[in-house]
DNA sequence: CGTCTAATTGATGGTTGTCAAGACGAGTGG
DNA sequence: CCACTCGTCTTGACAACCATCAATTAGACG
């Protein structure tokens, strides 16, 4: 995919009606696309803060934390816009899971003040509120989930997300991340989400092939499983 | 502190000077203040997210996330921001936990999308990224650290955003919110934030008066503990 | 000064991290 | 097409950390 074809999609999918074609020009001359191959990291301007939309593939968004050691902050696929801050307290960087086509757009490309483009300032604020929304609810699952809800969450999250992934029949998902990166985003170890995708398994919620092929059996369940807070935790 | 002084002192804190009296008129005209008194609850709108302006006091902002188990999101004191989002899979409120006075205004008085409130938005947009931000390291902290880590980090950083009331002479601060309420922020238990205070305090690292006299004796030593991610957790 | 709630401290157990070994899967070369 | 190899995943044993339960102490408020 070209970056006409791209932006286009990215104008389809957030850019709302009534903005005017000066200020889609504008943005659309501010943006670039870049192809990432599996496990490629983008490089950014880490003084700015960006919008990334991904036009295909699996993305990550992790923390450093220190020297290898990093906490994954979210999981982006086609179609979902992962906003990438500054250099901070932590350093972020966006690497692709699988290989991944992404168009990139500094922050401050929507948020001149001009009148033309108060409409993609209004995108940038609900975006950005979206990732709040979405960082609150990790949050909130990292400080009062035992590793079970943890991983039933992450699974129902996933399954729901990549839905349009199996609309052609397949009633299984491919998991782009590994275990591991499993682990970093959950706060838990490579060892116990092992473990609990055994356990899952056993408990007859979802069924796994492979390393990577993942099937809900039961959403229900595994609801139920995600839904209450940990007596023990 | 009646409306009148208490939006002067909101528009003089983040309002840009390049905003015409027309916007700031229209935003005056939708926000309303509160007076709070300690453990009072802000009731808003549920539909709608809402910016709230904490004029003086300070808050709490928590999930409910089953009955009688909160998780906090955010605290936030006097002079600061805080983004409350609409009901979604978790409720939020926010709570005074001293007698605060406090500005409401609905987010959508900032996503107007006139050429006047341009600047409001771009406002909106920072101070959600702003959030965004604080969401992202405390959902770090929750996911990487341990007991002893994520209360020195806590203290670090409750100890840099009240210095401005120790400036008068005095060098301890008076701590705001109870170690349930720590506990329920750093998803440890009231027993485990205990602990870590007398260590904390044995160690010579802070001291403390009654039950919320804090004084930080060594905060690099401090640093130090809240810095080193987990070997063991 | 008395009462009540919050905070501290101790003892114990459960969940998860750590260390270690083995199994599986993917990719390569014969 | 099969054997080999390497990395990921799985499973087990053990230990550490934190939650739970319980009892005592300290603080706040009337």
């Amino acid at each position: 995919m070209n970056f006409p074809d791209l932006f286009d999609r990215f104008a389809d999918r957030v850019l709302p009606a009534n903005l005017t074609d000066a200020a889609i020009l504008q943005l659309r001359h501010e943006a670039y696309a870049e192809d990432l191959p599996a496990g490629g990291r983008l490089h950014l301007d880490d003084d700015r803060s960006h919008f990334i939309f991904v036009g295909s593939g699996a993305t990550k968004l992790a923390a450093f934390v220190s020297t290898e050691r990093e906490q994954i902050v979210a999981f982006d696929f086609a179609g979902d816009i992962v906003h990438v801050p500054p250099r901070g307290r932590y350093n972020f960087a966006l690497t692709a899971l699988t290989p991944a086509e992404v168009l990139v757009m500094p922050a401050d490309s929507f948020l001149r003040t001009t009148p033309e483009s108060c409409a993609l300032l209004k995108v940038a604020t609900e975006e950005t509120a979206r990732a709040l929304s979405a960082s609150r609810e990790n949050a909130i699952t990292l400080g009062r989930r035992s590793a079970r809800e943890r991983l039933a969450c992450f699974l129902l999250d996933v399954w729901a997300r990549m839905a349009d992934q199996r609309k052609t029949g397949e009633e299984a998902i491919v998991l782009p991340m590994s275990r591991g990166e499993i682990a970093e985003s959950l706060g838990l170890t490579i060892e116990t989400v092992s473990r609990q995708f055994s356990e899952l398994r056993e408990l007859g919620l979802i069924e796994t092939c492979g390393r990577s092929l993942l099937r809900v059996v039961d959403p229900e369940g595994l609801s139920r499983c995600a839904g209450q807070v940990a007596a023990a935790a």
